[in-house]
DNA sequence: TTTGGTGTTTCGAG
DNA sequence: CCTCGAAACACCAA
């Protein structure tokens, strides 16, 4: 599902496109609820005619920059995917939001289980706000990391997962990043030691720029999973050291992994190199 | 056929 | 502060 490399990856490939500089000529939306702030007539009003300034990402949040000091964000949730099309209609079904450009091309919205979302606001810290830092930035370093942890009672999976504390980071990452750093799951985040800390600071990064450079986590083959613009398939899948892995052996040390659920959501480790401090 | 698993976020209850 | 569970949905595998 898209986290931050997936994320990242789409809007590379949304500027490699050249929609940077493109007019929304017209809008469509078919899904009423897609549009998480005003109806669907409100949005059309807010959008069309305005003009592509830039297009970045916060957390997994797409930002579309837009002329007249407003911004369309955009969160893909779990199957919210893009795809440029030329001029010509679209055979997928599920498109529940439709940008037309000045150029001709459509940028379709597709999204099989309808929980991905478009925000129109004025003043972006009504959304990233909230979101913790970046784990990619350089002012995310292992004693920044440190200071968050300390005094954190919440067990570290979960709390790796909360996008106020870490942004971008989502289910196959954090079972990768723990894996890699050797910390079990459940462990409580304020009794790490410094060295697991530093650990898990190099495999957050460490996953997530390989993510980055395989552009993306594709999984299965249905249209729930994972693509990029122009339905490219990620390359990451094949470099995951634990997730969706049960009952194979760890490519460490050769004992089986586990799943289990931590916090509503399916946990994969080894129990022999990931034990609770 | 039906059931349950899938994963992101938000919200409410305890 | 915390944790849990449900809801928003559709698909797919068993």
């Amino acid at each position: 599902m898209p986290e931050l490399p997936e994320v990242q990856t789409i809007v590379d490939a949304l500027v490699s496109a050249g929609i940077v500089g493109q007019r929304i000529r017209n809008v469509m939306v078919s899904w009423t609820k897609t549009i998480a702030t005003s109806g669907p007539e409100q949005f059309t009003r807010l959008v069309r005619d305005k003009t592509i300034i830039g297009i970045d990402r916060r957390g997994k949040y797409i930002i579309f920059t837009l002329s007249g000091d407003i911004y369309m964000v955009v969160h893909l949730r779990m199957t919210g995917r893009f795809e440029l099309v030329s001029s010509s209609g679209s055979a997928l079904p599920h498109v529940h939001v439709i940008l037309q450009f000045g150029d001709g091309r459509k940028l379709l919205f597709h999204d099989t289980r309808k929980f991905g979302r478009f925000y129109v606001t004025s003043k972006i810290q009504s959304i990233t706000g909230k979101l913790g830092p970046e784990p990619l930035s350089n002012r995310f370093t292992a004693k920044k990391l440190a200071q968050m942890f300390k005094e954190r009672k919440r067990r570290i999976k979960p709390l790796l997962l909360d996008q106020t504390f870490i942004a971008g980071l989502g289910n196959i990452y954090v079972d990768e990043a723990l894996w890699r750093s050797g910390i079990h799951p459940l462990q409580p985040a304020s009794n790490i030691s410094w060295s697991r800390v530093q650990s898990l600071h190099r495999a957050i990064r460490y996953v997530l720029r390989q993510g980055l450079r395989n552009a993306g986590t594709s999984l299965g083959k249905g249209l729930g999973n994972y693509s990029g613009l122009q339905k490219a398939r990620g390359r990451n899948s094949g470099h995951l050291k634990v997730f969706r892995r049960t009952g194979l052996p760890c490519m460490r040390c050769g004992y089986e992994i586990e799943r289990l659920i931590v916090g509503q959501r399916g946990t994969h480790l080894c129990k022999k190199c990931q034990k609770i401090e």
